[in-house]
DNA sequence: CGGAACTTTGAGTCACTTCAATCGGTGTGG
DNA sequence: CCACACCGATTGAAGTGACTCAAAGTTCCG
């Protein structure tokens, strides 16, 4: 069956049957994790890459006062940890938020990815999106208010579950707490619930249970200024399989 | 003559010889901007890659009210837009915040680049610092008020200008009016005078006519929290081809 | 059933914003 | 060579988004 790791890189643009079973076959037995648990840790060196399959994690640093700020969610199909493969050490954490199955590819399974040009092209444009996602973010915590980054994070996890699968139009599976939320959106666990109560207000969406309900995908696109450029969805067309997707070797 | 973009390089470990002439040589007949011009825009396709040689630049986005965030700042010898040479358009622009020397380079001497094992390795290490670069400042703004904001950003600047030789101990160079650090820090140009104007009256730093002076390097650090972990400026020792056995790896 | 984790409410305070206006330097055209 | 315009820095004052502290209500799970 088609893993979520596949699923996800295959976004970005068609891959060869053969790649598909490679893929497929590479997240063989995961683990099995609870929510609040750390997948790796600041500072860790590892030869292993991880990969969410089912669950939500996230990036994280812990400030000197104490403070845990969230930096990037990561949902099914996502890659944790493919830095620890050029940089020595990680500068960041990742924890499960949820409970979570992780596969642990070894470095030598790595290098394989690698040596097939479509997945490594895959590679390099979910490595730029993430880039971009963190840019995205940037700007939604430096120019909105809490409300409107809210907004803005719903639609991106729309799209973003979309695209594997994982989310229909109206909803979808969201098993963050409000001060999950809070710690991503740079804003204490109180104000994070009295927006939401204010998005429920205004019947945007609906939040409880560990699922979001979209009412108004409308309005939360206008009221945050969503642009999903940045997510770069429409890269399976048009770019097919080009010049050289320039592999950089170690 | 070794070029800010061999020095830059460099920082992650030492090149051959044939690469280091190889890299002075690309960076041929640099263009001359002024300062807020763009070098790219959102948006835009192109072929070419764009390197700072001299002043500063940002990526920048404007939301749907106008308003300006500047999500990085390019010193010399950073790299405008790898992202062009993978994903089809920009999703951010580049402008210069002072005059700036640029270079482009063409698609097929990106290519050359990437033949060559040490330079591609060393531009996978350059995205990746880019990207933890961008999580520290998703962390900054997240967490931490203005002032410890900008202390931050003056002690990130401090090592990574010092890394490509563009400061010493106590002073460098900083062509930025207080609106661009506003727009980087998500703070309104009113509320940067008054916080510019707090540390130095502390005796923490000077900024003035363009020129940042150091006053209290410990104390900047120590407000700030600033942990330079993110930078992976060790980078260069244990990991390269000549690894220094000194240097104890955990 | 009981405890822990999460959510909700209220009140007081603070960081930061917006608006309005002034001041200084710099470059340009008359 | 001055007048004017412009940009950046600065100051004051009023308003607000968001935080902290404190406490109670609710849901989940062993």
């Amino acid at each position: 069956m088609t893993s979520r790791l596949t699923r996800k890189l295959e976004t970005f643009g068609p891959l060869p049957e053969d790649d598909r079973r490679f893929l497929d076959d590479l997240v063989g037995s995961p683990r099995l994790l609870r929510a609040n648990e750390d997948i790796i840790r600041e500072g860790d060196t590892t030869n292993d890459v991880h990969v969410v399959l089912e669950g939500f994690a996230g990036r994280y640093k812990v400030t000197e006062d104490g403070r845990r700020h969230i930096m990037a969610l990561l949902v099914p199909g996502d890659m944790c940890d493919i830095h620890t493969f050029i940089l020595k050490r990680m500068d960041h954490g990742i924890a499960t938020l949820s409970p979570c199955q992780i596969a642990d590819l070894p470095r030598s399974r790595v290098l394989e990815m690698l040596e097939r040009p479509a997945v490594a092209r895959a590679l390099w444009c979910m490595t730029l999106v993430d880039e971009a996602t963190l840019r995205e973010w940037l700007v939604n915590l430096g120019q909105r208010k809490t409300e409107e980054r809210v907004a803005h994070l719903f639609c991106e996890l729309h799209l973003r579950l979309r695209a594997v699968g994982l989310a229909n139009d109206e909803h979808f599976l969201l098993p963050l707490t409000q001060t999950d939320l809070a710690d991503a959106m740079g804003a204490s666990a109180i104000h994070m619930n009295r927006v939401i109560q204010s998005l429920r207000a205004k019947n945007l969406v609906a939040f409880e249970k560990g699922q979001l309900v979209i009412l108004d995908i409308d309005e939360l696109r206008e009221m945050s200024g969503f642009n999903p450029n940045y997510l770069h969805l429409d890269e399976a067309k048009g770019s097919g399989p080009k010049a050289d997707p320039a592999r950089p070797r170690t």
